[in-house]
DNA sequence: CACCCTTACTCGTATAGACGAGTAGCTAAG
DNA sequence: CTTAGCTACTCGTCTATACGAGTAAGGGTG
C-alpha cells in the first residue's frame, strides 16, 4: 500500500460541522480543480483513502460518489477512480442546417465530423411507421401516423448523439425518405424536392439527467447530464414537415446560436 | 409501521444478476412512471423498503441515492422521500433581446414573468471593475479591465438562473451602465444610446452538473443539472461590447430558437 | 517463447448496527 | 386554551465486516 503524495490531501477538520465525507470530497475536488490530480490521472485508491483519513471504506465512497455525481471523477472496476478526462467538444453551429452546406452531399454529421479530425459512424438505423407521441403529434399537425427514422451517432467509436425524425406518413410514404439510406443531402434534400421548399427550424432545448436507456445507448458516465433538443422543421406553406428529437451526450457539445438584435 | 399500499411495489427477482439496489430502483421509478406514485407524493419510507423487500437500508438508501441522482425524487430530512414536482418551466424565445422588446422600458425578465402571473425578483446585484478571465477577454477582445455586473433571478422566492455580464471598461465606465440600476431598457438600452446599435448576439449552450457553489446559489435538488449559456453582443461595426456569462437551473428553463434554412 | 494460472490489487455489493438530527403530532402542564 | 416538551417517526452519517468480480502483472508450465 504506497502512501499517498505527501502534502496533496490534508487533514480533516474534527470541529467542523460539515460531514466527514463532504470534507473528504471537498479536499480531492480542490486538488483537482488546482491541478494536482489531472485529467486522466488516478486517485488514490479507496483503501488508501481509508488509511490517510482515519475513516471507514463508506464514508470514502461516500465522498467518491459525490465527485461522481458532479461529473469530476469516474470509475473503473479492477482500475480505480480517476479523473475525468473533458473529451473534445463538438460544436453546433446554428446554420449546420443551411442549404449551402445540404448541396455537396454528405451529411452534416460526416462533413462536420471529417473536418475536426474525427471518424463519424452512424448506427441503429431503423426505419419504420408508428404512432406519434402526443407531443410530435401536436407538432406536426396531429398526423394520424408518421415515418420515424431512429439512429446513433458516434465519433471515433464513441456514441455521442441518439436522434428520431418523425414525418407525417402522407409525406414520405413510398419516397427515398422511408428508404434507410435517405440519399444525398439527407432529408431534408429530399423535402425539397417533393416540393417543401424548407423556411425555418423551430429548436427547443431542455437539459436533464439521463433516463438508464439513455444511459446505456450514449455509454453515459454518472455525472454526465444530457441535452435534448426538439427542432421542428417547416415548409415555406408554413407547414411542419419533420420533427426531430435528439438527445446528446452533454459533455460533448456545444451549441451555438445567432440571433439578430433586431 | 404501516404496511405498503399491496401491488405498487413487486418482489426482488433473486435469480437476475441485476444488483438488488438497482431492482429496487427500477421498481421504484417505474411505480413513478406508471404514476402510482403522483407529483409530490412521499415515497415509502425507508424502513417500509427495508421491511418490504427484506435487505438492508443501505442498500435501500443506495436505490434511492440512484433515483436522486436521476432527479425523479428528493428528500427531505425528518419528512420523507418526495416525487420531484416539475416546476413550472421559463421559455426563453429567441426574440427575447429584440428591439422592440426593449422599447418598452422594463427589463425581459420582469416582463416575461408578470405575464406568466410570476412574481419576479432580482438579486445580489454588484457591480466592480475587474481583471477578465482569459475565455471572457478572448471574446472582448482582450480589454485589460471589464465591468462586471452580477445579479441573481428569482420567479415566486425561487432562484433559477445568475448571471455575470461582462463590458470592456474604457466602454461602461462612468456611464449609467456602472450604476447598480441601469435605468429603463437595461444596459442594451444604454449601450444603444452610447451610439453601439447591436446588430446581433452569439449564444454558446452548454449542460453539465452545478459545482457546490452553484448548487447553493441556485438552491439546485440533486440530480437538476445547469445550462450554461455565453452571449456576446455585437455592434453593428462588429465589436463585441458585451459578454453576459449565465447558469441557469435546468429544470426550470426551455431555450427556443428559430434558425432560417437559406 | 507463448500461454495460463495465481495473486494481489482494484471497485461493487450487501449486511448489521449505532447514533444524530429534523419533523410532526400528541400530551400534559401552565 | 395555549404551549412546552415528549415521543415516534423520518432521513443523515458513520463504523466494521464480508464476499464477489474485474484487472494487471508475475511466474511457472508447456
Amino acid at each position: 500500500m504506497a502512501a499517498l503524495p505527501s502534502g496533496v490531501l490534508g487533514d480533516l477538520d474534527p470541529t467542523s460541522d460539515r460531514a466527514v465525507f463532504r470534507q473528504i470530497a471537498d479536499q480531492i475536488r480542490e486538488a483537482i480543480d488546482r491541478g494536482r490530480f489531472k485529467e486522466g490521472a488516478k486517485l488514490p485508491s479507496e483503501s488508501e483513502l481509508v488509511e490517510h483519513f482515519g475513516v471507514s471504506r463508506m464514508t470514502v465512497r461516500n465522498a467518491l460518489s459525490i465527485l461522481q455525481s458532479e461529473g469530476l471523477v469516474s470509475s473503473e472496476h479492477g482500475k480505480g477512480v480517476f479523473v475525468r478526462p473533458r473529451p473534445p467538444v463538438r460544436r453546433l453551429a446554428s446554420d449546420r442546417f443551411a442549404r449551402r452546406h445540404r448541396e455537396q452531399g454528405k451529411s452534416a454529421f460526416t462533413v462536420e465530423a471529417e473536418a475536426a479530425g474525427s471518424k463519424p459512424e452512424v448506427d441503429s438505423l431503423e426505419v419504420r411507421e408508428e404512432k406519434p407521441a402526443p407531443d410530435i403529434s401536436a407538432r406536426l399537425g396531429s398526423p394520424r401516423k408518421v415515418l420515424a427514422r431512429r439512429r446513433r451517432y458516434l465519433l471515433d467509436g464513441r456514441p455521442v448523439e441518439a436522434a428520431v425524425s418523425y414525418l407525417p406518413l402522407d409525406l414520405a410514404r413510398g419516397t427515398q425518405i422511408a428508404e434507410p439510406n435517405p440519399g444525398p443531402g439527407g432529408i431534408y434534400a429530399r423535402l425539397e424536392e417533393l416540393g417543401h421548399r424548407l423556411d425555418h427550424f423551430d429548436e427547443e432545448v431542455r437539459a436533464r439527467m439521463p433516463s438508464p436507456s439513455e444511459v446505456k445507448m450514449l455509454r453515459l458516465s454518472s455525472g454526465v447530464p444530457v441535452i435534448s433538443l426538439i427542432r421542428t422543421a417547416y415548409d415555406t406553406d408554413g407547414r411542419a414537415v419533420e420533427v426531430c428529437d435528439t438527445v446528446m451526450a452533454a459533455d460533448a457539445y456545444v451549441l451555438a446560436y445567432q440571433l439578430p438584435a433586431n
